[in-house]
RNA sequence: GUGGCCGUAGCUCAGUUCGGUAGAGCACCGGGUUGUGAUCCCGGCUGUCGCGGGUUCAAAUCCCGUCGGUCACCCCA
């Protein structure tokens, strides 16, 4: 047997890559719009970023990082998340005003491999750091839900909680601690050993769904300054038309959140794997990290999982093939040229094929039409071929762009 | 970490019950049509039957071991 890919990484190869490219374009496109830079961090980071970001009592840090000593003796880890790594180059460059970044990039977590789950995954995600205000929440909410929309995402929901911050949780902590502590022995063993690390992480545990359902939520403990931002959040979705759900239990797996809490759902993946990305604020994360105080709000998405979502599609990978006949390649390369000089995704077979097998690449290609350049070169002409009809007319040469845009 | 299912052509799989010459469809290449795809017809190419050992005159098939894949639980994207 030769080589493979590793466990839990897969080849994204054409035809199935096109929608990868459709959905990695648009989202730059889109956070562009929305007036989000790129930035670019390391695939790797000092393991301290995570452990100390995302929090050593997630399940995430405790048994899923890819942590190795490099051949300095330094301890590094493939980043399993985007924002820590995000959040220390903000710091590293002075944490200055306002940034806002949007990335793209491979994720890595060692968990058993199923469908929708990978040791290797790929995220868009982006950041909105140094700014307190519940716009920047809602903005962030309102952007992944529009491009998960617009990219064919059927049914996508948002699921919404408010975590509380440094003034009201600690207080609602405990609570909820000596509420758990009460029925310890009801709990699962994982979750006894949650309870002592972190007691809201208890309430993400589905063994335990039916004992926790009755548990305080946070937001029934929020304090004045969170209760009023989680309001604003809510008054400016409603106002943007962004579907949203309140989930008393939502709390995500990662330790920084503070106040907004979220995750998208989409109906089409009908197991386990229904969260196609989520977010929240975190506020105390850039501290975590020994910078200053620097709030912050972010998302990921998992494109791996909105592939799944959405319908199966065939999408082309050009829009006109040439064909030539045998005595006629060069000029059909010119033609060619042309065309991809003014922009229309074209191209043509290599080596001289007969014209059956020049047609079948274009039809397998999904290109809209086929130029023959042929013996009606010599009276300046092509012939163009429509694929969806059949139905084909000889045109002068100069005429192809005219013809393809009224087509 | 726990459990189920599956490993035979590039892909999807039949053949395993009851041991006896390695199969089909799709894909790919060519021809029918010396200038036309998607449809149709004809032809061609493709194999360490996951790997190792055992039983047997004979193993894809039976036995033992091993590796891999996949789905689910848990958790998460």
């Amino acid at each position: 047997m030769s080589l493979r890919a590793p466990k839990g990484t897969d080849d994204i190869l054409p035809p199935a890559s096109r929608v990868w490219r459709r959905l990695l374009n648009a989202w730059e496109q889109m956070a562009e719009v929305y007036g989000y830079d790129l930035i670019m961090v390391p695939l790797f980071e000092m393991t301290e970023v995570f452990s100390r970001g995302v929090g050593e009592s997630s399940e995430v840090v405790q048994k899923q990082m890819y942590t190795f000593d490099d051949k300095g003796g330094r301890s590094l880890t493939l980043r399993p998340e985007g924002t820590a790594g995000v959040v220390r180059a903000f710091v590293q460059a002075g944490a200055q005003g306002v940034m806002k970044v949007s990335y793209s990039g491979a994720m890595f977590r060692y968990e058993r491999p199923q469908a929708g789950r990978r040791r290797q995954f790929f995220q868009v995600g982006l950041e909105y750091l140094g700014s307190p205000d519940p716009d920047a929440d809602a903005e962030v909410i309102e952007l992944g839900y529009r491009y998960l929309t617009s990219m064919g995402v059927p049914d996508v929901v948002v699921r919404l909680n408010s975590l509380g911050d440094g003034e009201c949780r600690p207080a609602y902590v405990e609570l909820l601690r000596s509420w758990l502590e009460e029925r310890r022995s009801l709990l699962c063993a994982d979750s006894q050993q949650t309870l002592d690390l972190n007691p809201m992480r208890v309430l993400d545990c589905k063994v335990c769904a039916e004992i926790v359902a009755g548990a305080p939520s946070p937001v029934d403990s929020l304090c004045d300054a969170c209760e009023a931002h989680f309001g604003a959040v809510q008054q400016r979705l409603i106002s943007e038309g962004v579907r949203y759900t309140l989930d008393p239990q939502l709390v995500r797996g990662l330790d920084y959140y503070t106040r907004t809490a979220f995750e998208y759902v989409g109906s089409a993946l009908d197991t386990a794997q229904t969260a196609l990305g989520g977010g929240g604020r975190y506020d105390g994360l850039a501290e975590l990290l020994g910078g200053p105080p620097v709030p912050g709000v972010g998302l990921a998405l998992g494109v791996d999982r909105i592939v799944l979502s959405i319908p199966d599609a065939e999408l082309p990978a050009i829009d006109v093939f040439v064909a030539n006949t045998d005595t006629r390649r060069a000029e059909a390369l010119r033609i060619l040229g042309d065309l991809r000089s003014s922009g229309i995704k074209s191209d043509s077979l290599p080596d001289q094929r007969s014209l059956k097998a020049q047609f079948k690449a274009a039809d397998r290609r999904g290109a809209r039409a086929v130029v023959v350049v042929g013996d009606e070169w010599e009276t300046g002409q092509v012939v163009i071929k429509r694929l969806d009809d059949g139905s084909q007319e000889t045109i002068a040469r100069e005429e192809i762009a005219t013809w393809l845009k009224s087509h």
